[in-house]
DNA sequence: ATGTCC
């Protein structure tokens, strides 16, 4: 039986327009008639082109269709100006932060729907928002202030077993990580996983996500790739601590950091693109589109979000049991966070939503983590409901250097005897991510004394990230030829 | 961050 073979070029041969329709078709055709001749599907195509609403309500062809519709409130949106001036927000750690990401941040003031602000002392410039940005916004939500992975986060399961079990059994440890999660952009498994979440109604509901739940269930307890990471380490807590409630001691620590995937991806792309169409800002804030909690796309995007983000939990929880079957071991305790989400809170008297792109909850007594890098110390920390960081703080150390500048700049041996130096087992990990491309955390962690107590510490002693394994790249891509 | 339609 021959395989489908469908290219962008076939379709805007029959007239298809440029847009996400091309991708969507292929995706839709591949997968559903991949066992029908060409010809066929094409004529297929063809009519859906000619008349998109008679198969709008297709289950699976109206996703194409609904394509080739064109809305209304898409072609007219409207021009929006930024304030003059924008509201006060408040630097942590300002020497530490590059200018394009204050440049950033300020943009995000001016926007007619902000409230608040604060920037934290990891930040750098992303798409949108600053990555380390906190902004407060009036009933609307900006889909790149939540940032492409949505729900990305943390979660560390504190075992109580003796660190020294950690070395003394390495290799055990690194199969049972090794065996725990998939690394890798694309990764699946074979077999999916169970949990309820993939029984979400949105997943049956929404067309955008009914296309993708068999590639998100296949993903549930994957990890990705860039600095996501999954990782063994030692648990120092040097007095208990009446929230996270665990004896002072030393503790083997599971921690991960992953987010939502294919899924979140999918919902930030489509979603932003339907708010800058909706929102026309000037062109160096146009990312910072927002839609609004009382329009049919805002409130679609709003749900969406929240299924990535517990979609997201779900992965970690998925590993995290995993890990805990395997070492046949209940956690005493689970610390977990978001730090790409955004929330319905109470801001000084008003509810706000709170977008935190790449910034740690730290509201009151909130508990949360804040990795360092793969041979830094990372913290386990409680807020202390600061109002002048918007109840956040720092989601990681930031980088001090670009990928391709960490790739460029370090050399191979520099990273393994660094990797010695702190007795630190790697397993995947390329330079990009290696320690030297990181700041200080001890020094972020400084510039944020008023937001947050460290109540614990983790030191990484077996780490497992996505491989510098290049498999299927063009030379010209490889990035450890970058700079060349 | 994501297998980024060519």
């Amino acid at each position: 039986m021959s395989k489908l073979k469908l290219t962008g070029k076939d379709l805007r041969g029959i007239g298809y327009p440029e847009g996400p329709v091309i991708s969507v078709a292929m995706t839709v055709m591949q997968k559903h008639y991949k066992h029908e001749a060409k010809e066929d599907v094409m004529a297929l195509l063809q009519k859906i082109l000619a008349a998109p609403v008679e198969y709008e309500n297709d289950a699976v062809l109206g996703l194409i269709a609904e394509k080739l519709i064109p809305k209304k409130d898409l072609l007219d949106g409207e021009s929006i100006s930024l304030n003059q001036s924008g509201i006060q927000f408040n630097v942590f750690g300002q020497e530490h932060i590059e200018e394009g990401a204050m440049h950033q941040m300020y943009q995000a003031a001016k926007l007619p729907v902000s409230v608040a602000g604060a920037l934290m002392p990891d930040a750098h410039s992303g798409y949108g928002l600053p990555i380390g940005g906190v902004l407060a916004t009036d009933n609307a939500v900006i889909p790149y202030g939540v940032g492409v992975d949505i729900g990305c986060r943390m979660c560390l399961s504190i075992f109580d077993i003796n660190p020294k079990e950690l070395t003394d059994k390495e290799s055990y440890f690194a199969r049972e990580l090794g065996e725990a999660t998939l690394f890798g952009s694309g990764a699946q498994f074979d077999r999916a996983a169970n949990h309820d979440i993939m029984d979400h109604a949105l997943f049956y509901t929404l067309p955008l996500l009914k296309h993708l739940h068999g590639r998100v269930w296949k993903q549930l307890g994957t990890s990705g790739s860039g600095n996501h990471f999954a990782e063994f380490g030692i648990i120092e807590v040097k007095e208990k601590d009446a929230v996270l409630g665990v004896p002072a001691g030393h503790y083997v620590g599971f921690l991960t950091h992953s987010g939502s995937r294919a899924l979140g991806a999918n919902i930030a792309n489509h979603y932003t693109k339907i708010a800058i169409s909706k929102r026309r800002l000037p062109q160096d804030a146009k990312n910072l589109a927002w839609l609004s909690l009382d329009e049919q796309e805002g409130i679609e995007y709003w749900n969406a979000m929240n299924l990535a983000g517990d979609y997201a939990s779900a992965c970690h929880h998925v590993i995290h049991d995993k890990i805990a079957k395997q070492l046949g071991r209940k956690p005493v305790k689970m610390v977990e966070n978001h730090h790409n989400f955004a929330w319905k809170e109470i801001w000084e008297g008003r509810e706000v939503i709170v977008h935190r792109k790449g910034a740690t909850p730290a509201g009151k007594d909130v508990l949360g983590i804040i990795p360092g890098s793969m041979t830094a110390d990372g913290f386990i920390v409680k807020g202390k409901g600061e109002s002048a960081s918007v109840n956040s703080a720092s989601h990681g150390a930031g980088r001090k250097m670009s990928r391709t500048r960490a790739i460029a700049s370090v050399t191979d041996k520099q990273f393994k005897e660094e990797l010695k130096k702190f007795g630190v087992t790697l397993l995947g990990g390329g330079l990009d991510e290696s320690p030297f491309a990181y700041k200080d955390i001890n020094v972020v962690m400084q510039s944020q004394t008023a937001l947050v107590d460290v109540v614990g510490r983790f030191t990484p002693k077996i780490v497992k990230m996505d491989g510098a394994k290049h498999r299927n790249w063009s030379k010209k891509e490889r990035p450890d030829i970058v700079g060349e």
